[in-house]
DNA sequence: TATGAATGAGATTTCATTCAT
DNA sequence: TATGAATGAAATCTCATTCAT
C-alpha cells in the first residue's frame, strides 16, 4: 500500500474518532483499527499521537478554508457571503466529524503547540470570512467602518454553532430551513415589519 | 481547611486546568496539586473525577443561566436581547476559562455523560436566550415564523465565539467595542446606507 | 511499606538485574517483579527508568568510595595502599553484581547524562584511591614526580578487571591469592630475584 | 558501492553508536542511517542485528589481538611487554570507539551469546599478553610462581582503565607521558629511592 | 544488491482509583 | 476530614524483523 493511501486511511479514522471522543480520549490503538493497519504504522507515518493530530488539522483546515474560497470565487460581494455561509454549513454538515474536532480542540490556552492550532483556524478559515466580508465593506454594500475580523469571527462561530446543534439535535431537518434562518439573520431581516 | 473552602479550591483549579488542556488531559494529580491539597482529598470530596466534572459544570452553567435571566429580567423585550448579549459577553470576560471548558467539552457525541452534559448546555443556558426570543416574537418585535430555537442557538454561539476570540487574539480591546459589533450585527444595522 | 524500604528493594532489585543484562536490556517489569511491586510503583517512586538508574548509581558509588576511604583511614601511607587495594577487591565480591553495571555503563560518550556518571566514578571512587597515593608521595613513600591521576586509575583499574575476571572465570579461588598477586604486581615485587 | 564498502560503512557506524550508547539501546535504523543506507540493506548484509554486532567483534578483537603479537614478535622478553603495554595503548587510542564498545559489553553473565563474545576477548586479547609474560616467566625475568593469567588481566585491564580515562578525561595530554606512567608502575620504579 | 513501508510483540509510561493511616 | 504510597489496567511508543518491489 502506498504511503499516501496510508495516510489518508488514518486521517479520516482519526477524524470521526477525535470528533466521537475527543483527541485525549482517542487511542492510536483504535485509530489503527479503524484504518486497518498496525499500531506501528501510526508511528512509522506519524511518529507520535499528537504529530497525527496536527497532520490532520492541517489537512482539514487547509481543505475547509479552500472550500469557502472556492464558494465566494467570481461572485459579487452580496451573493458571496450567502455562498460563504451556505458553503459553511455544508461543509459542517458533510464533515460533521471535523466540525466537533474543530469546536472542542481550538480554543485552549497556554498549551504550547495548540495556540499555534489556533491561529491556523483564525488566519485560513475565518480569514476567509474576513475576506468576503472586506470585499462587502469596499464595494459599499457594508459599514465603512465595520469591524471586519469581530464580524468574520461572529459570522463564522454562529454557522459553527448552528451547525453543530443543528446535526446533534435535529438531524433530520432540512438543511434550506437552517440556512434561511441564518441568512434572514445575517441580512438583518429578523423584524416583524 | 473547611469543606465548602476545599471544595471551592478544587472547582477553580479544575476550571482552570480542564480549559488549558481538556478534561481527558487534565489529571487529578494536577488539580490536587494546583489546589494545594492531597490527591486523596478529591476522592474524599466528589468521589470521581468526572464526578467532579459534573459538579463543576452543574455550578458553572447554573451560574452563568442565572446572570443571563436576570439580565434580561423586568426588561421590555428589545432591551432584554440586547441585555442578554452583553451580560453573556460579560460572563465570558470574566470567566474565560469555564468558556473554554464549556465550548471545549460540550459538542460530543457518543461519550454517554458527555450527552448529558451537552443536554444542560442546551437547556438552560441557550434556554435563557431562547426565552428573550420568544418574549420578543410574543410581543411582536419580530418576525412571528422565527424559527426561535435556531435563532437563540445562533445568538449564543456568535457571542461565545466573538468573546473568545476576544479574549484570545485581542485582549485588550474594550469590551464595548467588542459589544457594539456584536449588537450591530444582531440588529441588521450593518448595511452601509 | 515506608517509602525508605520500597526504594531499597527496587534498588537491590535493579542492580541485580542491570548486572546481568545491561541497562537497556533490563525491563522496569522485571525490576518490579523481583522487588516485589507493582510496575507503577518505579515510577512513583523514581519517575522514570533511567532516574531510577541515576539514583541506583549514586547509591552504589557513594557506599563504594566509603568503603575505600574508611579502608585507609587512620593508617600510614604504604599500608593504606594496599589496604585500598584488598578493600576494593572485598567490595568487588560483594558487589559482583554492581562492578559489573559500574564497568559497563559507565565508560560512555556524548549521551548526555552519561557524561556526568562518569564524571562521580572518577572524582569519587578514583579520588579515593588517589588521596592515598597522594598522601603517600607527601610521606616520601612514592617518586615525588609520580603523575598521581594516572597512577590511581591505573591501580583502580586494574583491580577492577582483575576482580570482575576472577569471579567470572574462577570464582572458587580464594581472594588471597588474587590479592597477593596485585599487591606483589603493584609493589614492584614480580622481578626474579 | 560494492558489497565490501557497505559491510564497512555499517561496521564503522555501529561502532561508533554502540560506544555511545552500548549494544542494546543502539536501534538498526540509526545504524543505516548513520552508514547512509537504507535499514533492510542491514539485514540482507548481516540477517540480524546481534549478526552484525558479531561480526563486528569478532573483526575488532582478531585486529586488536594481533597487532599486540605483532608488536611483541622477535623481542626480548622485557622489551616485548613494554612493547604490547605501549601497543595497547596505541590501539586504545585509535580505535577509541571499538574499545569503549569493548569494556561496556564485555563483563556480562547470563546473557546467554554474551558468554561467548566474553570468552573471545580472555582468549585472544588478554592471551597475547599472557603469552608476553610467559616467556618472561620462562626467561627468568620474571618470578618462576608468578600467576600468569592473573598478571596479564591486571596488566591489560590497567593499560585499558587508563586509556580510556586519558581518551576521555585528559585528551591533549601526549600519550608518551601516560605510557611512562604505566611503564613506571609495571616494573615496579615506584618506589621514592 | 538494495530498499523502505509495514508489522506486532513488547517496552516505557500514565493515571484514576484504593486504602491504611 | 485529609493524606499519599501503592496499584494495575490501559495508554503511548519503540524497534528488530519481514517482504514486495
Amino acid at each position: 500500500m502506498s504511503r499516501g493511501t496510508t495516510r489518508e486511511r488514518l486521517f479520516t479514522a482519526a477524524i470521526d474518532l477525535i470528533a466521537e471522543r475527543g483527541f485525549a480520549a482517542t487511542t492510536v490503538d483504535r485509530i489503527a483499527e479503524r484504518a486497518g493497519v498496525a499500531k506501528g504504522t501510526v508511528y512509522y507515518n506519524f511518529g507520535s499521537k499528537s504529530a497525527l493530530f496536527d497532520a490532520l488539522l492541517d489537512f482539514g483546515i487547509t481543505r475547509f478554508a479552500q472550500r469557502l474560497r472556492d464558494a465566494a470565487a467570481g461572485l459579487p460581494p452580496d451573493a458571496a457571503l450567502d455562498a460563504v455561509v451556505r458553503e459553511e454549513l455544508a461543509f459542517l454538515a458533510e464533515h460533521e466529524a471535523f466540525a466537533r474536532l474543530l469546536i472542542a480542540e481550538t480554543w485552549r490556552q497556554g498549551g504550547g503547540d495548540w495556540q499555534h492550532a489556533a491561529l491556523m483556524i483564525r488566519e485560513r478559515v475565518v480569514g476567509a470570512v474576513a475576506d468576503v466580508l472586506r470585499a462587502a465593506v469596499d464595494a459599499g454594500l457594508l459599514r465603512a467602518d465595520l469591524d471586519v475580523p469581530t464580524a468574520a469571527s461572529a459570522v463564522f462561530g454562529m454557522v459553527l454553532v448552528v451547525g453543530l446543534d443543528w446535526r446533534a439535535l435535529q438531524p433530520d431537518r432540512p438543511r434550506a430551513e437552517v440556512e434561511a434562518t441564518l441568512l434572514d439573520l445575517l441580512r438583518g431581516r429578523l423584524a416583524a415589519v
